[in-house]
DNA sequence: ACCAATTTTGTTAGCGCTAACATTATGCAT
DNA sequence: ATGCATAATGTTAGCGCTAACAAAATTGGT
């Protein structure tokens, strides 16, 4: 009896049409070797001939993986995270898994994180900043042994891979560049210091400056949170002053963008009077006026490959030891200039 | 024997513990009937003692529903959408569902959209914008019954239900605001046609002029995509003519926000010279400045609200007939004031 | 040709839960 | 009390797949 519409194929039916065992085709399905090639041809035409579909569940449910990764945010807002996103989604596709969004931040309880994570026994897990460093989190993943991989993370935790950029790096090369222009007076905007790279950027900044003989100047530097918003008020701190700083290096685009309209309230011209900078080129880096310098981030990609790590890791291979550093690309627009 | 460390309990611990069966157990689960108050209050004492967290692989695997959502996106980006998905986790943690995303665009095979939906059996879909009128998608996902609720379509489609607001209303009202304020030359940004609500605003802003006896000046009318980017083109557009308007309509924040730029590369200061006027309210709407007079529109409470319709569409209620249209807020900040 | 090592295939028993179908209590009108 | 609806509980058979084991086929050395 045909089934009716719309009731997919078991794996049976596979077997029968091609005349093997149902494990036989667990094997192909699972690219298990000890398949001779001529059963595997079969399989396969008998899979695209019935257009099977395995069943997610029951593979979840006899075997251990889930095909499911979870992308973990603390806040899901900005280019950033949807570039993330974006790049997980991507990849998930090219291997068969799907991507489980969920938030968690200060107002998560540790039951709702362990409901979760058993619930869904995930294969595989995506920090991304904050939620990296959070150790309730850490923690309750190591504990059930969840294959994790993290963006952006501080300090190294056993058994994880960590994706990341040297922030700290970046953040001497563009804290250089504004130096190299002749400016003295920089002004800083700290991002959300809850990341792990706000602080890098920061120290990479002080730092750069000392080196250079320089002194920060602590009126011209402000607390942001990474929202565009933050960067508005932090800017406002920085060019309310007397004496003004000649360039501003935000510590990522949103805030630059703030610092523009701010520098506009105060009838700077940027980058004439006032030189920015901003971090990780994000689409709106290229879309204000003028164009923001900044320090590109390849943030679709670093999704990208923390799923191919986690799919890695579920095939049984021990995580790196050491984090995965990926390049920036230093990308000069229009709002950094000589100094005046 | 004890189950060792990170084995998680089965709903046969709990009925064993609570002395019942593991159908009663089952019962008390899923909130059905039938279950004698002393019973329930066992099996949830059981089930707290012995922190049990139900399987969600072998619940869909038995049963007919995943507690997994699909939230599908045709480009994820931008704060509008950031809004519709922390909208739908939130609700669905509400409910012990979680939310998987997926990007349906151009570039997705049929094979691919067919592959996710079965291979998920997913306990609902929601579709944003311009997914929601994709008949590719709307065919696969009645096809397999699936309860969908669409995010602002533009026609209806038969079993599903439709959450939106009165776009026309809205904009005639946003229309109506600027040609109160005395302006007669008003310019428009058209948001992206794929979407319904792009056409719904533009329609209305037309109609509205025209019932005011205003003509509308086609040099000041632009094409835009709803991303900050377009607006700047869009506004290049309108604003490099000769003659310019004293308004300037944007289908959404972002291309206003942008047309603020634009205004003041002409030397325009806004709102004197020029008023702009938002749709949507996103974050970004109340940072720049001047600030944006704007329509709010409640997009996390709709995509909360679109999870508890697909809870409920799930339990076997029929679809709503007709399409939930849920309140716009007008909202008058600094960007629009008496024309010139 | 014969044996052990190796590859290839099949058999079977669940994974943890729910649906369908008993079966047993309970209420309530006669 | 008696019968009959209705409520409350239990029994059982899978859902579609994989893991563990068993069996058969193949290989290669002697």
């Amino acid at each position: 009896m045909p089934s009716p519409k719309g009731s997919s194929k078991t794996i049976a039916d596979v077997a029968k049409l091609a005349g093997v065992s149902t494990t036989t085709v667990s094997r192909v399905l699972n690219g298990e070797k000890y398949v001779k090639e001529d059963k595997r041809k079969a399989v396969e035409g008998a899979m695209r001939k019935l257009e099977y579909q395995p069943n997610l569940y029951a593979r979840s449910l006899a075997g251990d993986r889930s095909y499911l990764v979870g992308l973990l945010f603390d806040d899901p807002q900005g280019d950033y995270l949807s570039g993330m996103q974006r790049g997980a989604m991507r990849q998930c596709r090219q291997y068969g898994y799907h991507v489980v969004v969920e938030v968690f931040n200060q107002a998560t309880t540790l039951d709702q994180i362990k409901s979760f994570l058993t619930k869904l026994s995930l294969s595989g897990v995506i920090l991304t900043p904050p939620v990296c460093d959070n150790k309730v989190v850490l923690a309750a993943l190591a504990d059930r042994n969840i294959p994790t991989v993290r963006i952006s993370p501080s300090k190294p935790f056993h058994g994880m891979v960590d994706i990341k950029i040297d922030d700290y790096k970046a953040a001497t090369l563009m804290t250089e560049h504004l130096i190299a222009l002749g400016h003295k007076d920089i002004g800083f905007i700290i991002g959300d210091l809850e990341h792990a790279d706000a602080n890098e950027r920061y120290r990479a900044f002080n730092n750069c400056m000392e080196n250079a003989g320089l002194t920060v100047n602590s009126d011209w530097v402000a607390q942001g949170s990474y929202l565009f918003e933050s960067g508005l008020a932090a800017s406002r701190k920085i060019l309310s002053q007397e004496k003004k700083p000649t360039a501003i290096f935000a510590s990522n685009d949103d805030m630059a963008a703030a610092a523009l309209v701010v520098a506009d309230e105060y009838g700077l011209s940027v980058p004439d009077d006032l030189s920015v900078a901003g971090f990780d080129d994000i689409p709106l880096a290229s879309a204000v006026s003028p164009a923001l310098t900044t320090m590109r981030q390849p943030v679709e990609t670093m999704a990208m490959i923390a799923v191919e790590q986690l799919v890695k890791l579920k095939k049984g291979d021990s995580p790196l030891q050491i984090p995965l550093v990926m390049d920036v690309t230093f990308v000069q627009r229009h709002s950094t200039t000589t100094a005046p």
